[in-house]
DNA sequence: GCGGATTCTGGGAGCGCTCCCAGACGGGCA
DNA sequence: TGCCCGTCTGGGAGCGCTCCCAGAATCCGC
């Protein structure tokens, strides 16, 4: 229908026209820059600017060794419920690490099931490297990629630990401090909701708890797992409340548990924070609406994505001496609850 | 660094002469694929299949008339509070509809004061079309864009409407509904916390909530404006209050602006929703988890991004009478607290 | 049985870039 | 002055596809 004939937008060849240099310099210019005189740079420069030339991508591609590329893999299952607000705030802070590089972004949502294409794809050289958003640690996906060859950043740290670097908060510190904080307030019988023991983020906060109580010399015994769900939350802490009625402190590992335990808490009487101290996990936007506006630990999302993006790109820029993995720190956020 | 000395996998020619034909045939057979026989077609899908073929985008985008891949552009600003549950659902419903062609999906973001980069790549033949999300509905990109001869759809009815097409949620009549409810709860008093007006999902809820106050012939005087935060909600809240302390019913414009508002009620000794009756919009996870647990009107945000590129794809398939803009239905849910 | 229409196939010229190679130019040193 | 070497530049061969054009194969009716 769009018959433009052929793309709009002026050619290498224009520009080197332009400037009065061949396309060859141009070239130069556009990519690493050295060997190219001052003068001749910024003829260059001013005619890229006169024409409002923009490289052609796929020529690019094409004809150089690499893809300008990278993709940001996220995975269909988890994305439901957990992910919503964590993945925009990834995606944000990728996006912001990319700007001013010419490097697309390309955003693929992995199938639990059937990767077979995407593997294909990705390790197919149409892209550089990839971002892995695994929130079920367990996925096979990042070893695959990084076995054929590309280079891989998993976001959240992996069940399965290989040689895949990746980025993740600080679960465990995170939940330390909150514990620690617990401890602080006075509080004797602390318990905790703990997230999925399949997933990383559900072992690191548990674990941090763990530490916690241990060197408070206070009692380890009340943990009830959970899925991340306020329904589940609610269930937890009900079961909890039976198990031990004298407890006057909880840490719940997401904040959208804790909604939940809030609710079973009221409904039980209990008054939050007079008689059971909670804290949650995540500051998400669920948090400072709560009822009694949650404390909680707060997560960089948007750093995440930032420090997964950087990682990914010094690699590809063959950097050395790079961290194989990063945490990123947690903070507590102080409201009502705790 | 990891020089893998040019792209691995198979090229064209290889899965021709795999499949004893020409690479012509074999671009045949991946492209439209008219005018080849049956039996060449399956020895050709034989030879892919058996060399793991995948196509280099790059190549195609190159030598064919179209770039194979669509933008999302999603605007920096917007996405902070309220578009984060929103802008990963409607990922997912962009990306249900993209599965099996082979387009790839560019996410861009789009600066408040700086486009000119962007609207010079997506001009530039790089994108086949783009999806707009544009919640802050002013935004003249979209616009920008088409003028150029991109095809473009916009999510979210915009301001300027212009002739670009758009798909958005039914917003008018999700009020129009949310509003009846609250009639046919014998309300008397009918109060509305209104979106900002310069954003049409603003606007159209306030039209619905005029709507259904008028032919009930209740007042609809009770107007407060807010800008979706659960702060101001509150505040709207408490002005509302304060001008009709005779109140029984509050329409807001969204859940999140919503629970600022229950936490009103709840603190002037109000209950929802025996003495105030409230329904919120979006069916966000906040909704649910709100005490009580908010009645609400659902806007089915994966449709809209499934919808938004239908439309698009049916654009660049050259479609006939296509329709300008779509508007998706919304539905009450009923919960606790009207 | 033959001409022409119809269906199918192959050849090859680009698409717009990068990157290798060779050549032009100039400056320092013996 | 002559030679070498380093800096800068241009030419041109691809990258892996699509798409146009021409040619081969098949079919049909008279």
């Amino acid at each position: 229908m769009t018959d433009t004939s052929r793309r709009p937008g002026p050619r290498i060849v224009e520009v080197a026209l332009a400037a009065g240099v061949s396309k060859s310099t141009v070239s130069r210019v556009l990519n690493g820059g050295e060997q190219v005189s001052d003068r001749t740079r910024q003829a260059v420069h001013l005619a890229i600017e006169r024409l409002g030339y923009s490289p052609n991508h796929a020529a690019r591609t094409l004809a150089g060794s690499k893809a300008n590329a990278i993709a940001l893999v996220v995975s269909e299952q988890g994305s439901r419920v957990l992910a919503d607000p964590f993945f925009a705030g990834v995606l944000r802070g990728v996006h912001t690490e990319l700007t001013g590089r010419r490097i697309q972004l390309l955003v693929m949502m992995s199938q639990p099931d059937d990767n077979h294409d995407m593997v294909a794809y990705l390790s197919g050289g149409h892209v550089d490297g990839a971002l892995v958003l695994s929130l079920h640690g367990g996925d096979p996906l990042p070893q695959i990629l990084s076995a054929r060859g590309l280079p891989v950043v998993v976001g959240g740290r992996p069940l399965l630990v290989g040689n895949v670097p990746f980025v993740d908060a600080d679960n465990f510190t995170g939940a330390l401090q909150a514990t620690r904080h617990l401890v602080s307030l006075g509080r004797k019988r602390i318990a905790t909701i703990a997230g999925p023991q399949d997933m990383t983020v559900g072992i690191d906060r548990l674990s941090g708890w763990r530490r916690g109580v241990g060197e408070a010399q206070r009692p380890a015994d009340l943990v009830v797992h959970s899925d991340f769900t306020p329904d589940s939350g609610a269930s937890a802490m009900e079961e909890l409340l039976s198990r031990a009625p004298d407890l006057d402190a909880v840490f719940v590992a997401a904040d959208i548990m804790a909604l939940g335990a809030l609710r079973v808490l009221r409904a039980g009487g209990r008054k939050v924070p007079e008689d059971v101290a909670v804290v949650g996990f995540d500051d998400s936007v669920l948090a400072s609406t709560a009822v009694p506006p949650l404390t909680t630990v707060r997560q960089e999302v948007e750093a995440l994505g930032r420090t997964m993006t950087w990682r990914l790109l010094a690699e590809l820029a063959g950097e050395e001496g790079l961290p194989p993995s990063v945490l990123l720190p947690t903070a507590m956020v102080f409201r009502d609850s705790a």
